[in-house]
This record gives C-alpha cells, sequence and structure tokens, in this order.
DNA sequence: GTCTATACACCGATAGAC
DNA sequence: GTCTATCGGTGTATAGAC
C-alpha cells in the first residue's frame, strides 16, 4: 500500500516565487539547453539562492515537469477558446505559427525522450490539441459543407502542427529555404478551403 | 595571429577506438539524452577508460560535432546516390521516413540550439539535402512534365523532411493520432504526381 | 596507445538555525 | 519562508608513467 513517503516540508506550488522560479526554468531552457537547467543556474537566473529550489519542488524532475505543465495548461486554454472561432484552420495555423516557442518546444521534446514524466505530459498534450483541432475543423466541414480534399481533419491537424514547428525552428536558426513557399502553399490551401 | 594553442597528443581521427567512442555516443544521447553524453558515461558505454575520450577528442563539444558530422556525411552520400532515382519524390519520402532516426535528431536539434558548431552543421546539412531534394525534383519535373500543383520544388523538399521527422518522432514516443491519414495522403499525393 | 592519479568546478539534495 | 552549512557524487580536463 504505496503511502506517500516523508518529505520535507515544500511552499505553495502557486505562489509568486515558485512562478519566478518556473519563469527562470524555461529562460535557461531556450537559452541554455535543458542540460543546464539546474537548481544552481535557474535560482541565479531567478536572483535566489540554491536551496529555495528544493522548498518549492521536490525534485529537479519535477520542477521541468511543472514548468511544461504550465505552458500546456495555457496552451490548452487557448485552443479551447479558439475552437470557436468562425475559421478555425485559419485560427490553428496563425496559433501555431504566432505562440510556438520553437526552440523550447525542442528542448522539451528532447527532454521527452527520456524524462517519463515530460513525456506522459507531452503526449496527453499533444493528443488533446490533435482532437480539438481536428473536432473544430470536422464541425466546421459540416457546417459550411467545406471541401477538405484528400485532407481527413486529423490529417490536417497534424499538419498545421508539424509545419509550424518545423518552419518556427528553421527560423530561429536562420535557415529558411523554401519557407516563402511553404508559407505560400499554407495560406492558398487554408483560403481555398474556405 | 592566431596559432594553433598548444594541444596535447591526439590519436587519429578515423580509428577504430574513435569511431566506437562515436557509436557510444549515439547510443548514450539516443537512449538517455544530450545532457548523459558525458566523457565518463560515453567511455563506460564503449568498455574505454574516461581518459581515453581527451586523447581522441579536444574537448566533449568535439565529440559531440564529430559525432553528428559522421552521421551528415553519410547521409549526403546516400542523399547523392538517391538523386539518380527514376522516381525521386517516392525515394525521398522513402528514405526519410527509413533512415531518419527521430529520437536521435531531436537530441541534435535541440543540441543545435546552443551548441554553435552543432548548429553550423545542422544548417550546412538541411541546406544541402533541401537543395539536392530540390533539384532532383525539378529535374524530374521538366524531363516527364510532371504537375507538382501548388508545390514548388523547395516546398515539396521542406514538406517530405518536415512530415517524416515528426511523424516518425511521435511514433517513437507512441502517439498516433492521424497517422494513418497522414501516410494515406502522402502516398496518394506521390502516386499522383507520378 | 593506454594507464593511474588528480585538480577543481558544479551537481542534487538535506539538516537545522533564524 | 529563507538562510548557512554541508554531504557525496559526477563533470571536464590535464600530467606523467608505462
Amino acid at each position: 500500500m504505496e503511502v506517500t513517503p516523508p518529505r520535507r516540508r515544500m511552499g505553495s506550488p502557486d505562489s509568486a516565487v515558485s512562478n519566478q522560479l518556473l519563469d527562470a526554468t524555461e529562460r535557461v531552457m531556450r537559452e541554455e539547453g535543458y542540460a543546464a537547467a539546474t537548481s544552481r543556474r535557474i535560482a541565479e537566473e531567478a536572483g535566489l539562492k540554491q536551496q529555495l529550489v528544493y522548498y518549492y519542488f521536490e525534485t529537479m524532475d519535477d520542477l521541468l515537469l511543472a514548468a511544461f505543465k504550465r505552458r500546456t495548461s495555457r496552451a490548452l486554454e487557448r485552443i479551447d477558446e479558439e475552437a470557436a472561432s468562425r475559421q478555425p484552420i485559419q485560427t490553428i495555423w496563425e496559433s501555431w505559427n504566432s505562440t510556438v516557442d520553437a526552440k523550447l518546444v525542442f528542448e522539451f521534446f528532447a527532454l521527452a525522450n527520456h524524462h517519463d514524466g515530460v513525456r506522459e505530459e507531452v503526449n496527453r498534450f499533444m493528443a488533446a490539441a490533435r482532437r480539438k483541432h481536428a473536432e473544430a475543423i470536422a464541425r466546421q466541414v459540416d457546417e459550411h459543407g467545406l471541401d477538405l480534399g484528400p485532407f481527413s481533419p486529423e490529417a490536417l491537424s497534424f499538419m498545421l502542427f508539424s509545419t509550424a514547428l518545423l518552419l518556427g525552428r528553421e527560423e530561429a536558426m536562420g535557415l529558411t529555404i523554401g519557407h516563402t513557399d511553404v508559407r505560400k502553399l499554407f495560406d492558398w490551401g487554408i483560403a481555398r478551403i474556405g
């Protein structure tokens, strides 16, 4: 009968300091990579003492997971708001392009390769986003008698995400070969569907 | 006048041991992430002493870069061979799907966020692959009077890579929503073009 | 070419005072 | 809630013997 193991005392997960630490974690991960997201480096970035990290988070793994969960819960709120859009496909495309922090996403995706908690949360978020987007697209297709051509709502949901993410990554890295053509292609296709 | 700084003596970059270390580096990065790619962990994985790493590579950054360069030089050879294919689009699609080690690619892409040498090498490789693929596609379009529809060769080159990479990543993570639809979509589109 | 030994920085995490 | 002090472990990298 697994009982909660003995723990040291801890602070509120929604406190101001806790959020400062999560902000600092995002900055460090974006600029220096997940390997640099240590308790010392994050505390320094937040202007706090290293040991405070362990007052607000059980372990470093917990802190990293909390940082990702804060992002996904905000993103899911946004997705729910946008689901009611009059032109969901256009809205989804613009939303991924403007909100996806590609460098950070690649750090979290790499982290997910070997961090069980983060992987589960990435999968949970990606599954929810894909389903919600596919439903919003399918609803609009029904209501307005649109023609998606060879795209299923799920396939379109996948393509909008994967394309925006890779375009964002390459732009952040200074590589843009074919990008104007791809953006024209998506603008054309989205306008064509309605 | 920058002179090569004084260095400790070093072994051949093409030796058997050197390649064992690069093999071990790939395994560690794939299974445990780039943060685990330390001299101790890699040497242990290769069954060698930690200090040997510094006989074959100047620094850990050099080792990581060498590991990535070995992959890209092999991949570019393959791309050159496949450029002569009778059906380059089909060949490129199948090649990305069968050769891209998605977990490892995400580790190197995340590493590229903050490792200058790796970023430059990633950009060099991606630019070369995109151009070579676009040229192969354009040549085939010319010779056989194909119709790419709204796709430019560069845009198609981009989409084949980004889609195969993200499909591969999600499959490796156990997430497959919409995948059969996306694969059907690409099979259909590629068959349609010719 | 590979070994032993080692310097020194940084890591996660805890104990207990204030 | 935040502090000082500290533990044991691991990191990169070097020196020099064999």
